[in-house]
DNA sequence: GTCTATAGCTGGATAGAC
DNA sequence: GTCTATCCAGCTATAGAC
């Protein structure tokens, strides 16, 4: 029975990993449960047994993907500053994307985001992580590390895009850059935008 | 003859705008060409008279869009400063996505760059568009408008990323902030980064 | 050149044997 | 709980009548 359950958890995990495989290479759209059930060596209804639809299976991906930024926010010393805490976590988010893994914002089309919503646990853990989010950014503008004048959610929404940010995939494909480069330059980037630092600047 | 020449053009034309409408609201892989000849409303075998396949639809409706650009961009006056230029484009672009229009960069997803890449039209209208942009920013980086230090591919592909960046679609959705202030707080955002001005900064 | 009708295929989901 | 075999829907693309 224990054994049992192990080996359940553990074809989980690999049904997990081998969806988001499949998601890096396909999306969403071409994904479909008989390359999840090849990849992970199972049948396919062996797979229905374990999630009940193919929503279930995206959506439980995804959450095990924000739980483990969450983790990883978590790991942060207490006192860490909040501006190096939102730097830290866009750089573990960018490495991952690098290695071969998944952005967080699976898609700005409106069917995938309906359809994550209807999933309750990927709600509650991305409220979860919005909660932390915002209160991280709400710290920066007051401390003076991020543009006070800036709308809390143009920050937030511009944050998580660029965890999925097409950047990424074009410098490597493109640029020549190693690792480490590209992901120094995203964050700055990403932090202090295109122009030239000590600058006044008529926006 | 003429007549029918042209009533052809126009119905090209509506195939056109059908095909951007479909993809804004369905993405690339859940357009069909069922919902596009309906939408226009003719019939399927009619549409392939129009365009030997999806792939060849797809093609000509991006083709047409990075005219559309670099018509936009041919209509600045000679003497405009560059990093102006290249203000003005993402200002346009970012105005069109607010009405409901398509973004320049269609997917990370390689199966469908890859198929973009295969259409010869389509390659050499990018091609013209990389050229054109290339050299806005490599002036900008001259006259210390673009910050000099980054590898123009990284502020290229930045500025691509940016006509495409799902922060507008999230700020349409959930902010209630209006159209001109979602546009300027992205052209801000895009150049000048999340941290303040007048910085002397880490990173 | 336009239509109706359909071929051919793929993928989500399941029935039923073991 | 796992498999083989299969159902059914929906899609691209085309044949063939007009």
């Amino acid at each position: 029975m224990s054994f049992k359950n192990h080996t359940f958890k553990l074809r989980e995990e690999a049904i997990l990993n081998a969806t988001t495989a499949a998601l890096v290479e396909h999306g969403f759209e071409l994904m479909t449960m008989d390359d999840i059930a090849s990849r992970v060596g199972i049948s396919k209804p062996s797979l229905y047994k374990h999630f009940a639809s193919r929503e279930d299976l995206v959506a439980a991906t995804m959450t095990r993907l924000i739980q483990q930024a969450i983790d990883e926010l978590d790991s942060y010393p207490q006192n860490m500053p909040a501006i190096d805490q939102l730097r830290n976590l866009l750089g573990w988010a960018i490495d991952i994307r690098l290695k071969g893994g998944m952005p967080f914002l699976p898609s700005t089309r409106s069917s995938i985001r309906d359809m994550l919503l209807r999933n309750q646990a990927y709600v509650l853990s991305i409220m979860n992580m919005n909660q932390r989010l915002s209160t991280l950014v709400t710290q920066c503008q007051q401390d003076g590390s991020l543009n006070p004048e800036l709308p809390v959610l143009v920050i937030l929404y511009s944050y998580y895009a660029r965890t999925c940010d097409p950047t990424v995939d074009y410098l490597l494909a493109y640029s020549g850059l190693d690792h480490a480069s590209i992901r120094d330059h995203m964050i700055t980037v990403s932090f202090a935008g295109l122009i030239p630092l000590n600058r006044s600047q008529p926006t």
